[in-house]
DNA sequence: CGATTAATGTACGAACTAGTACGTTCACGG
DNA sequence: CCGTGAACGTACTAGTTCGTACATTAATCG
């Protein structure tokens, strides 16, 4: 039994417990806000104690950061590997809304996170030297799209990438951010799997139709 | 000095303590949350006690229950005068967007307050019983708007009320609501004042070309 | 004008919560 | 196989925060 290094029966793992911490304080950050969520609660919940969210975080705000920086990255990584550059512009933008679409309604958690980070303004995602500033690769695909579409005479050329992305990423993130006191107040439940595809598609045809207006 | 009953004079104003407390939380609750919010300092910058917020109001919670009845009732009252019956749909439409868009705008805190309670998922607006179930002015002209279109032959068929509204919230909550990420992550503020007419513009047309598709 | 009640102010307590001091155990190199 | 430092656990503290007991003052009505 020489070095079982990298083995799973180890007992102290720095890796592991770090990990653990990161997950268990992701879901509670996200459902309780930053200030709702309790430090003790999430080292209850962990196969670990207090003492080493301290030991390996320092304490609850660079948690709290860590959990951001993490959920950004994870976002990030999956958007990286949507592939629309062999459609033709209309069903690029079709097949990326509804990509972005799916994407946030599975992972709710990253829209709660980032409510409640507007909630705080922004003061702990600017304080991530990971995350400030840092592009994201959706927009990267939407800009090559839209230029693609304009050479083609087919959109129109008084929107740039980023009024795309406002028109993509609010909707997505309504239909979920906003769901609860919708559906108190409406009585329509935005995530009924009976309107999915409803709102799917009209997503789609919504940016299509104000894109190619005559 | 018989009677100062009415007159503005009196020391001991039963409204006006009411009134001092309520607004005086609202910018609190929407300026931490929920959690965030303290009682003591609501009451230091009243100018009453804190004794009087449980007097008043019973709790915390109670408290800021009130101050969601509150902010939605001045919402609705606010709806209730948009007159766009006398415009052709198009118009209308483009008026009633342009309306919300202004309105979102000049109340940043209604804004912040129902991100906060959707974080809670709605829980003290459920308790409401004021609130619970009250629908939307706003939906009702939406409503007439659409009906009048779709017999003239202008407007498509298979869109609600309810859709077009979210449309429309979306974009303008959406704006307010994710503008410090946004801004942290993408260097653009959508509060600009130099691109203000052109998001107002954009949203009209956005629904105008989505609803007239051939 | 005296008494009753509504409205207000002060001081305090019990529970919670982020963070830490201090002690312990395990892995690994020599 | 032993010493050293990294990883971990326990118990505690200082400060905060919601809520309340108790005292007091102003309005109102008979």
């Amino acid at each position: 039994m020489a070095a079982p290094s990298s083995e799973a029966e180890r007992q102290r793992d720095k890796e592991r417990t770090r990990a653990d911490i990161l997950a268990v304080a992701t879901r509670e950050f996200a459902d309780k806000g930053y200030t709702g969520a309790r430090v003790d609660e999430i080292a209850a919940r962990t196969s670990t104690t207090k003492r080493m969210i301290y030991y390996y975080f320092g304490g609850k705000e660079q948690l709290y950061i860590a959990v951001l920086e993490q959920a950004y990255s994870a976002l990030r990584a999956s958007e990286q590997r949507l592939d629309v550059e062999h459609l033709d512009p209309e069903d690029a933008l079709r097949r990326l809304a509804a990509l972005t679409f799916d994407h946030h309604e599975a992972n709710p958690d990253f829209i709660r996170l980032v409510s409640i980070e507007n909630i705080h303004r922004a003061e702990h995602l600017s304080q991530s030297e990971i995350l400030a500033g840092l592009a994201d690769p959706a927009l990267g695909a939407i800009t090559r799209i839209l230029e693609r579409g304009r050479k083609a005479g087919l959109f129109r050329e008084d929107v740039d990438a980023l009024d795309v992305h406002m028109v993509i990423s609010s909707f997505c993130v309504f239909r979920l951010a906003n769901r609860h006191t919708f559906q108190a107040i409406f009585g329509r439940d935005m995530l009924d799997p009976g309107r999915r595809e409803h709102y799917r598609a009209m997503l789609g045809t919504l940016l299509i139709e104000y894109l190619t207006a005559r």
